[in-house]
DNA sequence: TATTGTTATACTCTATAACTATA
DNA sequence: TATAGTTATAGAGTATAACAATA
């Protein structure tokens, strides 16, 4: 049976705003969850004017930084497999955004590379990304705090893929 | 045209771990995801033998604590909407876990319950959680840091909803 | 008219298997 | 046999629209 002893029916405001989950310390993953889609929310809203999703954001970003890179390694930098990988860069190749070339040593291998349009956008992408990375610092108080959370979440990865 | 100044093939280690995004400072969206992903994957590979969702989890603790609240409003505390919560709540149903009441007041309303049998799953459900949060608290280094990120990340949904 | 729960549906994200062309 | 890139596909997760019953 049922816990008959409690009470038929309570729908009282659980919380301020609902997030009882928060405050009663539902564990880690939940919080992580929340807060991810708060910060991936605000991103998406700031970046549909230029139809550019986060992950394709970060993908020009790479290609600036390190052009000539292989697929396979750019979807692993972005915890992206390789197969999801390709519509992910079509989406860029078909705006003319960036493009795979051949390499010559090994003719299965490609090379990515950002293209001329590609890093205009980019430019104008990374003032609206300033203003979405500015929110958040202000939600965090501080850019000490700001500091202090990306190097609690890089801990988290640690051993991700090792056995107990 | 495109960058050719760049070099052709630039295939070399990323990074140790692949992990470029983080080291380079490719904001807190990716940084977030990845440690997301991270902790969602240990608790998915641990609750994999029981066949119980994180959101379940959850709802299952959430539901023992707060007996008899209705679906939108739990659906709320966990960040799902009410039209995807039907499905989420009718797999404990199914598995005799938890149950839907009518509700005496209002006859639209539904009061959600947990069965004994779900009380009983969810005692050892909560040993496994908690060697999954000692995991992380381990990759945090200590108590404290945990606390601290529990608080950073709280701060993160601060005025999700709100107008800019 | 608004609300509660629900159905149907679509779109994105992610995951697996298998193919090709190279090595 | 192994690897790089790709294709096709299936499964989650998440989104909107609309409906019935009730307020």
């Amino acid at each position: 049976m049922l816990s008959d002893s409690a009470p038929i029916c309570d729908n009282s405001p659980v919380m301020p705003n609902d997030n009882t989950a928060q405050s009663l310390d539902y564990g880690l993953g939940l919080l992580l969850r929340r807060a991810q889609a708060a910060v991936a929310g605000d991103f998406t809203q700031r970046f549909a004017a230029d139809n550019i999703r986060a992950a394709q954001y970060t993908l020009l970003r790479l290609l600036r930084d390190r052009p000539g890179l292989a697929p396979t390694r750019v979807g692993a930098a972005l915890g992206v497999r390789r197969t999801n990988f390709v519509p992910l860069f079509d989406g860029l190749e078909r705006r003319g955004l960036a493009e795979r070339r051949r390499v010559p040593g090994d003719r299965r291998a490609m090379a990515l590379f950002l293209s001329d349009a590609g890093e205009a956008l980019l430019l104008r992408l990374e003032a609206v990304a300033a203003a979405h990375e500015a929110e958040f610092t202000a939600r965090l108080g501080s850019s000490a705090a700001r500091t202090a959370l990306i190097d609690l979440l890089g801990r988290l990865e640690r051993d991700a893929e090792a056995g107990a």
